[in-house]
DNA sequence: AGGGGCATGTAAATGGTTACATGATTAT
DNA sequence: ATAATCATGTAACCATTTACATGCCCCT
């Protein structure tokens, strides 16, 4: 429910077209929200025969620029205002570290390295992206900055755990009797019928 | 593409009836891979026609245990072992923070605000969890262990940005609810595999 | 003349949510 | 008896991805 609040909120900065819109949301919103091409014509039409968007102007080659109107506006705020109604997050990562008992145990250690390499990848890229911006351009890109310095953050915190959760596999190997290849072991024999 | 994989780690762990594999699904996965009713039944169905699980046995009220096969496993491995063809996350808050410029400074504060205190609650949650766990109760859920203390530091790492971010929109107050807004650059560009 | 960027759309498939619908068995 | 639990499924809808399809304008 969010690429058309995405949406909202880019056109609300800025009147655009389908084909602008495609472009900001590559460069602003890739990593938090990715949208492709056929959604973003989609949803457009969508929000102008419901009156949030309008066309405003119409130019060459068929563009048309659609701008924000008093109703879309409302809706942007009350979205932003309303954090409750948010999709639940999936993790396919955090799904392979629960299932983790189905690989043998140098399996699960090359998985969990792989995350920790990916994570201090990405940080350093991060960190990369951080320290080739000069004051100006900090100060025009201030909200994207929030975001970066989040990525970082969660970067690092995935590090730390990758790290952790490798002690914690060392420590507790009574997984993995494994026959032809096959893992056979588990860790959480099923219900511990205790927590939630 | 990854229910398809819950569905068949669990079922790996144990043969299960659809009605089981849901309980499971919501006490094990609930916070990392939702799953509904109608998803879980349709899926089974799916696996069962592609071979990846067989019908084991069939009970009282029509109840068939579904069993993994050997390609069900092999499938299951290949993908545990493959984390580079993940969705890409996408983050409603995250995606707001971007659109920060659309709210008044007041706004936005009560917004990031309200961020932090949903991710100390989360925190507090946790920690609760974690705590109401006893020796061999933690013995027995070693993997969702592994999870929940990964739960714990990114509420951690949340509550401590948020409030970083409380602090940048206070020497940074140049935004404000008004037509036109500050231009705003991308800072992170192409996705690059983020955030679990 | 041809390539690249601007500009628009549609179709098919997959994945996910909500709601509806039904019936058997067990415990109180 | 009746409520809770076990057990299955369908239908409609929304979001997302991938691929296909078209055409104008500008530059070299």
């Amino acid at each position: 429910v969010s690429l058309k609040h995405g949406a909202l909120g880019l056109i609300a900065r800025r009147p655009a077209s389908g084909y602008e819109l495609l472009k900001r949301f590559q460069r602003l919103t890739g990593s938090v929200w990715p949208a492709t091409q056929s959604q973003l014509y989609g949803e457009l039409g969508r929000l102008t025969e419901t009156r949030l968007l309008a066309v405003s102007e119409v130019g060459a080659r068929g563009r048309r620029e659609y701008s924000i109107t008093e109703a879309g506006r409302a809706e942007l705020v009350r979205w932003m205002m309303a954090p409750q109604d948010d999709p639940a997050p999936r993790s396919a990562r955090l799904l392979r570290v629960i299932l983790l008992d189905q690989l043998s145990l140098g399996q699960a250690h090359d998985y969990i390295e792989a995350l920790q390499r990916s994570a201090a990848h990405e940080h350093a890229r991060y960190e990369q992206i951080r320290d080739s911006h000069t004051a100006q351009d900090t100060e025009d890109e201030f909200l994207a900055c929030l975001v970066l310095e989040y990525g970082l953050r969660l970067a690092k915190m995935q590090m730390d755990w990758a790290t952790w959760v490798g002690e914690q596999l060392d420590e507790h190997p009574d997984e993995s009797s494994t026959v032809g290849g096959m893992p056979m072991g588990s860790v959480i024999g099923e219900p511990g019928r205790g927590a939630p």
